[in-house]
DNA sequence: GGAAGTTTTTCCAACGTTGCAAATTCGTGA
DNA sequence: TCACGAATTTGCAACGTTGGAAAAACTTCC
């Protein structure tokens, strides 16, 4: 079928090996030679064959992003980025998907044999928690992101949660808001992005002497929509009193932002809103949504150079170096839902 | 490093072969010496070598998909449903993005080296043009989706743009709207989703007795909320007058959908309003929103099944078989934006 | 003209697996 | 005990590439 290095070499009258030279640019080729050589390449259509390179060499050139599901914009942007960074390093992602929070799935994955063909992995989990952090000893480069598990066996990459949260708390503050709600608290979460943000959000209103109020925090289930717009609508039912919303996500806030609106509460005039990740979305809701932008382009470029810095390294029996952990720069992004009136 | 078939087979005292044998499960072993084995296997964690084994058997388990780019939800979506597809049938996805349309770099990825430890590509054109279809005579399996070449020499999956988008528009007839507007024709076009599909529009007209009106129809130039935002205000300043309106997509009609909101047109009362795709956003906003699921999901496992059949026949030098086009059936899905009032 | 050094080319083995065919062992019946 | 067929195990080559080192060809300089 395809030419292979024989082919090319028998066309052009010289070794495999003298082929082989050429192809990697390898000095001491006569010109003659190579030219000669390289007419037989373009005349046979020779590509080589990575399956043969990779066993020699032990390196595939493909990286697995595992992350929970490509239909959560917030990692279908997320792997948009891994993929263009990826790219800039020579790098193929192969994409595996753990399902919503699904621990069971998300454990197994590390030991996939699925990802044999892979020369390291960029993890994201979401149903994983701090006493899973062993499984993360694992035999081959990788690279963890997300809130889930700190201080791993493994280097680290993930957003100023606390710092952001209360940059986009202080935000609202900024505006005149004093009644700030905050939607997407997980009951008795110590760790994970909703209690970081969350406590960003307290630390804002301690510093700006505002009292903590336990009726401001709507607690959800899941980050959706839909949880979102619920948790909003029975706040409102309630009767407790706000001039501002903090969704912890956007998805979150894009779902409290619609149930304001039923309620026949105007955004930003009666409420503020701000979310949090910064999706393609929030530029185009109505209002668009302020949020911040937690550095996700930073995280998959990050995750994907330390990655294949530990490849690299893995390679040339360098002592490893100790797992690190990277934190990436945020930014509020002020638009209408959050405009003065 | 990691354990290979010499190691099994020096512990469990045996050749290679033999040992090759039992993981394969081949029948003529005895029951003893399997165990042997069996027990040297478990004892190293040998994990066979997937790459030598992609070198002796010419294949790697992996399949290319070639996309766009993530960000765009539809193809987050489609994504998704590839690779529960594939893991179904035990292949796993190597993810491309395209770019929004970028000729180039879609026909260069036909012949990217990257394939290379594919078995075949699921490709998404959205730049090249019925002009390029000799380019899809590649040496490999390939299925192509969607509406921008038919007819090439390869397997074609697609939606069936013109019905469902007919249905879409009776749905709105059937609801007593006759003053119906379409966002996001292309200019000129004749082929591809939006010709297609205005052309279902027009036929569902034409059904219905409606005289087609040329001020009825938005133009844009790409399918992004903010087109259909810009189209829809357009129309509502030059004085067209409506009392429905057909995006192309759901994000178009969500775009619409916002400008109609701004302008203090009510949905579905003053005007309703059904898009085309089916996104997992389009039952959250505000109001829900009526479109048509395309089949996504059965295209997706369409396109994967045709594959690896096709992968399979090449693999046992089958005569080809000749290409064929898939049609997957569609489904009108209403919800508030068109609600009866 | 030939030694010494440099450039260019070739040879061989190995990466880990599997298909094929041959070799060995076993069991059975005469 | 031996022949014969079946069951079990093994050896070898090959998939296409690359690293290392040897071999061959060419230069340069005395």
């Amino acid at each position: 079928m395809a030419a292979t290095l024989h082919d090319v070499a028998a066309l052009a009258g010289v070794s495999i090996k003298t082929v082989s030279n050429v192809v990697h640019d390898y000095q001491h080729v006569r010109a003659s030679t190579r030219e000669r050589v390289q007419r037989a390449i373009v005349e046979l259509d020779y590509k080589p064959n990575i399956t043969a390179r990779s066993l020699r060499s032990g390196r595939t050139g493909v990286i697995g992003l595992a992350l929970p599901e490509l239909s959560l914009s917030y990692f279908a942007e997320l792997a948009d980025a891994v993929i263009q960074a990826a790219e800039r390093q020579s790098l193929v992602v192969l994409i595996e998907q753990t399902g919503r929070g699904d621990r069971e799935r998300e454990i197994a994955m590390l030991t996939n044999p699925r990802l044999q063909l892979t020369d390291g992995l960029i993890f994201s989990p979401l149903g994983m928690s701090q006493d899973d952090v062993d499984r993360l000893n694992v035999r081959y480069p990788l690279v963890v992101l997300g809130e889930r598990i700190f201080g791993g066996p493994v280097d680290h990459v993930t957003m100023r949660n606390e710092e952001a949260a209360q940059a986009a708390t202080e935000h609202l503050i900024r505006t005149g808001r004093r009644r700030i709600a905050v939607i997407g608290a997980h009951e008795g979460e110590v760790i994970g992005s909703a209690a970081l943000r969350l406590e960003g959000y307290h630390r804002a209103l301690d510093a700006a002497g505002i009292p903590r109020s336990e009726e401001l925090v709507g607690y959800v289930i899941e980050w959706h929509r839909l949880n979102g717009a619920e948790a909003m609508r029975r706040m409102i039912a309630a009767g407790v009193e706000f001039d501002a919303v903090f969704g912890l996500n956007d998805t979150l806030a894009l779902g409290a932002m619609r149930a304001l609106q039923e309620a026949g509460l105007r955004v930003p005039q009666d409420v503020a809103v701000i979310g949090f990740d910064d999706l393609d979305e929030a530029r185009y809701s109505l209002p668009t949504l302020s949020t911040v932008d937690p550095g996700r382009v930073e995280i998959a470029e990050t995750a994907v150079r330390v990655l294949a810095e530990r490849i690299t390294a893995g390679a040339t029996s360098t002592p490893p170096a100790d797992p690190r952990a990277y934190l990436t720069d945020f930014s509020v992004i002020g638009r209408e839902s959050t405009a003065s009136v």
